[in-house]
RNA sequence: GGGGCCGUAGUUCAGUUGGCUAGAACGCCGGCCUGUCACGCCGGAGGUCGCGAGUUCGAGUCUCGUCGGCCCCGCCA
């Protein structure tokens, strides 16, 4: 069932106007839906573009019989003039929909098997079939439209890079494993036996060495690759847009980002203000309770604790006393919260682990009640009012306890409460810059610091001091970007001298003969003339998520992988023969 | 590694305290129909109840295991 050889498209379906009206055309596409009135046939037409009606009657030979054989799916060409629908007949719904094609020839140029779930219809099946039928999935319309913008922002990318200046640069896929960081994907070397390259996890030594190359600007659209268990906003492959500057100062690399991330939103009309708002790592903790706050909406962390320093509450006093915390939040108009709701919210923060416990006030026109002892007196709350500065009918939802525990859970409380009374304005869009994060952080079950960003992130040149007594107070060059409470990227200005990196390299522990052996190019390349540099990666599978309202990432990636890693349209991963391992040196264990 | 939800015609689902010869809608197949557009009307086919054990006179339903999908925690420099 070849394409008849005479048969040439002469245009899209979906892009049949008012002006082909007269004109003979020929469309191929699949057939979506068809309306069989016994001596007249109405075929929906489909192909990227949209639909289009063809009709089939008797006056025309042959395309009544052709259409009366068309099934969902079948890939057709058609010929045939294009006519106005009589005015009762428009169809509104549709683009195309004030004219139609007068079939005057059908040809089946592939018949489909009957689909495993409807293609024009929205109606899902399950997330397990769609992506074994992938292709299929792939047509319908929702994903059409999520790739066709991805394809978009994509050519705005790259577009707009070209114009500021950044010359895109490829990066080996095939690299080696360094220490740190998310666990490598391996690839077994058939040259040298027992060695292995790993993907990258990110391009971040190459751009840095592009830079000492003297690129000055680079940018890719690159893929990454993480061995780590997965979510709905995490793919084990992933596409970064990845930049590197020269020479730049923070705010050189905040405007390219924000500038960016204007052009992008703008494909879909959203207008982004600019600058983006800024909080530094400790205002964001203490505020929000996390490094990516969604700032959309307020219920802000507020610390009570000074209402309590001489507390008859031994609880909360004990807690001061350990160096901890009492921090709540106010919910506005929520005295009116039943007992079930305040039990439920108490819940939340107790599957949240940790030990934590709520305990509330509320502020009625009867005074103030509130869930802790009635030791604590009138005189404690009215100084939690004061210190929060509650009005009446507020609700005051309180956690103490270590600082890091508090921050963690209110902060997941907020968004609960967010969420489950409606806090979120709609079509809002809340960008932000989060700055200066820690340096390094303890890690108690190894004993030894860790890079928070990498370990090529740049010190605050004001911390430098700090780095070999007291680590851990050390600021960084860094700063995340957020929209909506969503990481949507990290960068760092980094370390261009190699004194500073090898410093660096030793509070985490890597000792000199490591530190060369593993990173010996980046410290050589260091010392010969290493511009001052800094960049950032943006995830871009996230960003054309939140451009296209889809909730999960494999709704933006055409051929996605499960929660467990795997392909389910392809069947990977799989085993491999006897021969493979042979020649790679691999044997398997039982 | 841990927790939660789910798995029944092609698809989405229903299936009471264990009694089922397992239903519905859509889809599919056949017939009728010249202005439909979710066309309509008439008829029909279609099931290893994810898989495997167990309890029971009897299991879609209860128990255990297992496989798979989704969500979350840990993890993701």
């Amino acid at each position: 069932m070849n394409s008849p050889a005479d048969l040439e498209r002469t245009c899209h379906c979906g892009l049949i106007k008012e002006g082909h009206v007269d004109q003979t055309v020929t469309v191929m596409g699949w057939v979506d839906r068809r309306r069989d009135l016994g001596s007249l046939i109405f075929l929906d037409l489909r192909d990227r573009e949209g639909i289009v009606q063809v009709v089939a009657d008797p006056e025309h030979a042959g395309t009544l019989a052709k259409a009366k054989e068309a099934r969902p799916e079948d890939v057709l060409a058609v010929t045939g003039k294009v006519v106005w629908r009589d005015k009762e007949t428009v169809n509104p719904e549709i683009p195309t929909g004030r004219v139609e094609i007068r079939a005057e020839r059908i040809e089946l140029l592939n018949a489909s098997e009957t689909p495993p779930f409807p293609i024009n219809s929205p109606a899902s099946a399950s997330e397990e079939t769609r992506l074994h039928y992938r292709f299929l999935d792939l047509r319908r319309e929702r994903l059409q439209r999520n790739l066709q913008l991805r394809h978009r922002a994509t050519m705005a990318i790259r577009n707009f890079f070209d114009k500021e200046g950044f010359l895109e640069i490829e990066t080996p896929f095939l690299t080696r494993s360094t220490p740190e960081g998310a666990r490598d994907y391996l690839v077994p070397s058939r040259l040298y036996p027992g060695q292995f390259y790993a993907l990258p996890q990110s391009p971040q030594l190459f751009k840095q060495l592009l830079m000492v190359a003297g690129f000055d600007r680079y940018f890719q659209i690159v893929r990454c690759f993480r061995d780590e268990d997965l979510r709905s906003d995490r793919q084990p492959e992933f596409t970064q847009i990845d930049l590197e500057i020269s020479f730049p100062k923070i705010e050189t690399i905040f405007k390219v980002v924000e500038r960016l991330l204007e052009r992008i939103f703008s494909l879909v009309e959203i207008s982004v203000s600019t600058p983006f708002p800024r909080l530094s790592y400790p205002e964001a903790i203490s505020q929000y309770g996390t490094d990516r706050p969604d700032i959309r909406y307020d219920l802000k962390l507020l610390d009570v604790s000074a209402a309590f320093s001489r507390s008859s509450f031994r609880v909360f006093r004990q807690i001061m006393e350990d160096g901890g915390l009492i921090k709540g939040i106010r919910v506005p108009g929520r005295a009116s919260f039943s007992r079930k709701q305040l039990d439920d919210l108490r819940g939340f923060v107790q599957d949240q682990g940790k030990g934590a416990d709520l305990s509330w006030i509320k502020v009625t026109t009867e005074g103030m009640k509130s869930s802790l002892p009635k030791a604590v007196g009138e005189k404690e709350l009215e100084a939690v009012r004061g210190s929060a500065q509650l009005e009446e009918n507020d609700l005051f939802l309180m956690l103490g306890g270590p600082q890091k525990i508090v921050h963690l859970i209110l902060g997941r409380l907020r968004e609960h409460l967010a969420l489950q009374e409606n806090l979120i304005p709609e079509k809002s869009h809340a960008f932000l810059w989060v700055y200066n994060f820690p340096l390094l952080e303890w890690d108690e079950q190894e004993k030894r610091y860790f890079a928070c960003s990498h370990p090529f992130t740049s010190p605050l040149d004001e911390d430098l001091d700090l780095l070999e007594s007291d680590p851990a107070r050390v600021r960084a060059k860094s700063y995340d970007v957020v929209l909506n409470g969503v990481e949507l990227g990290s960068g760092s200005i980094r370390i261009h001298q190699r004194e500073l990196q090898t410093r660096v390299f030793k509070v985490l522990g890597i000792e000199p003969e490591e530190a060369q052996a593993k990173f010996g190019f980046l410290l050589e390349a260091l010392g010969y003339g290493a511009p001052p540099h800094g960049g950032i990666a943006l995830g871009l599978d996230r960003i054309i998520m939140l451009l296209a309202g889809e909730r999960s990432l494999r709704d933006v990636i055409a051929f996605p992988k499960t929660a467990r890693a795997v392909d389910l349209m392809c069947g990977a991963p799989s085993t491999v023969s006897e021969k493979q391992l042979k020649e790679l040196g691999l044997k398997l264990e039982k």
